[in-house]
RNA sequence: GCCGCCGUAGCUUAGUUGGUAGAGCACCCGGCUGUUAACCGGGCGGUCGUCGGUUCAAAUCCGUCCAGCGGCGCCA
């Protein structure tokens, strides 16, 4: 049994081959049927004569619909009319499944292709986009395990809320309500205190009734959290990531950014250090660039996509006003009403994909914070704890993996970039 | 939550100043020895999202509800 791969790089001309998989064409002209056969590896054009195969199997063939899965016996040749220029002239074949009709022909509606997302992801653009996550998430891993880090697991039936309280999705536990975690944030902040470096890959939920190319409801987050580290210390860290995973990218899916038209030498510029900027500098520089932000204001996505067109690649916006970022964010001692945090902005509009920075590991600041903010500090037991015994100074980030996939493949949108979109209307298939 | 857009055959859609619905794909039948989501001939397929209103007459104008998409906010 051979992979279609293999029948496309000349070694296997004028062999016998054969491969299995599914139908992704298929035409017949009379005594002629053409069969573009697709496995995980590519696709290859078949071809069977009524001459050799005779009347009756040549019927058998020539019936076979879109999606029906086969094993096909057959010479290689190199062909330059041929589609990936090698085809394959048909001695025999066994039929495992001879479908129905297809349901995905052309001309499709994108909300019909999320219905029938379950079928369309056998297409070459889903195929090749989950390609790219697939080494995405190795390569996540792959650096942080490299760079002296642990991979944990926090859980995602929690009590306590990391963001705020609105954009909860509840859940019954035995009588008691609880939610689906937003962030494993807290819990990798837990098991720093004996790993010290940790790292996790999980989904988090959040029920925002956001309706953008963006969101989604369940997201793939890919979470680090380092002790003894500065702001700076995870910056330095988080961008030789982003540039480990789009290189590997780069090494390993090129033929599938192809195939999504990606451009290419958009994502080579791709290299660290990425240029960091301070929130009140940004203000400044954007009012050069012709936007009307006063310090203070938050970045919405208009100004976020207006500032990274002036990068080739990701930049960090760092040390936000304290008012704009959540409560156990660490506040600058050199620079007040600051806090030392950042965000990372993907180029060519695409915008953030990282939010992270130093957490408050002193006591009294943090429930001073809890206070501050009106939340009850009984539900945060835990968390204060981690102050109280052995605290030290820490960092972490929050990545969105399905953002990162979005970007690096330049997709329309982020329901592309993951297998299964959740969004607030949609929890099918 | 706020704002905008859309809904016509299984799918993608055309439809003029209101005059009674047209195409492509898919599907079925037939043809074709080099097709590239082939081509040629024939066939099947519509309560024009729902309910109501205006009118001699509504896919078209008005209102309602339903469904979807996008933008903002929130964030990754």
């Amino acid at each position: 049994m051979n992979k279609i791969v293999d029948l496309l790089n000349g070694s296997m001309n004028g062999k016998i081959a054969e491969i299995r998989g599914w139908i992704y064409r298929i035409r017949s002209s009379g005594a002629l049927c053409f069969i573009v056969l697709r496995d995980s590896s590519g696709i290859i054009q078949a071809v069977g004569s009524r001459n050799t195969l005779g009347e009756e199997k040549m019927k058998d063939l020539v019936s076979l619909t879109i999606e029906s899965s086969i094993s096909i016996t057959g010479t290689v040749r190199q062909d330059p009319r041929a589609i990936t220029g090698y085809e394959l002239d048909i001695s025999d074949f066994r039929i495992y499944q001879r479908n129905e009709n297809f349901p995905i022909t052309k001309d499709k509606g994108e909300e019909f292709l999320l219905d029938m997302r379950h079928l369309w992801l056998r297409s070459r653009e889903m195929t090749s986009i989950m390609k790219i996550r697939s080494t995405a998430f190795k390569a996540f891993s792959d650096f942080f395990y490299s760079n002296g880090y642990y991979q944990t697991q926090g859980p995602m039936m929690v009590s306590t809320a990391t963001e705020g309280g609105s954009t909860l999705f509840k859940l019954q536990f035995f009588g008691e309500e609880v939610s689906l975690a937003q962030s494993s944030q807290f819990y990798l902040e837990v098991m720093m205190f004996s790993l010290e470096k940790v790292f996790t890959i999980a989904p988090s939920f959040r029920a925002e009734k956001s309706r953008t190319r963006r969101h989604l409801t369940e997201y793939w987050h890919a979470e680090g959290e380092a002790a003894w580290y500065s702001n700076e210390d995870m910056m330095k860290d988080e961008e030789k990531m982003i540039e480990y995973i789009v290189s590997e990218v780069l090494k390993s899916n090129r033929e599938d950014l192809e195939l999504l038209k990606r451009d290419i030498s958009k994502l080579e510029t791709v290299k660290a250090p990425f240029p960091r900027i301070r929130y009140s500098d940004l203000i400044k520089m954007s009012n050069e660039w012709g936007m009307s932000l006063k310090y203070g204001d938050d970045l919405g996505a208009d100004e976020e996509r207006e500032i990274t067109v002036h990068f080739d690649k990701p930049v960090f916006v760092t040390h936000y006003p304290e008012a704009l970022k959540t409560f156990y964010h660490r506040p600058d001692p050199e620079s007040p009403g600051e806090i030392l945090c950042h965000d990372l902005l993907a180029p060519e509009g695409f915008g953030e994909i990282i939010g992270g920075g130093e957490r408050i590991w002193d006591l009294n600041e943090l429930l001073e914070k809890i206070k501050k903010y009106d939340l009850n500090p009984d539900d945060y037991y835990w968390y204060v704890d981690l102050r109280r015994y052995g605290s030290i100074p820490h960092s972490g980030f929050g990545l969105g993996m399905d953002r990162l996939v979005w970007w690096i493949c330049g997709l329309e949108s982020i329901r592309e970039a993951i297998p299964f979109p959740r969004t607030i209307r949609r929890i099918k298939p």
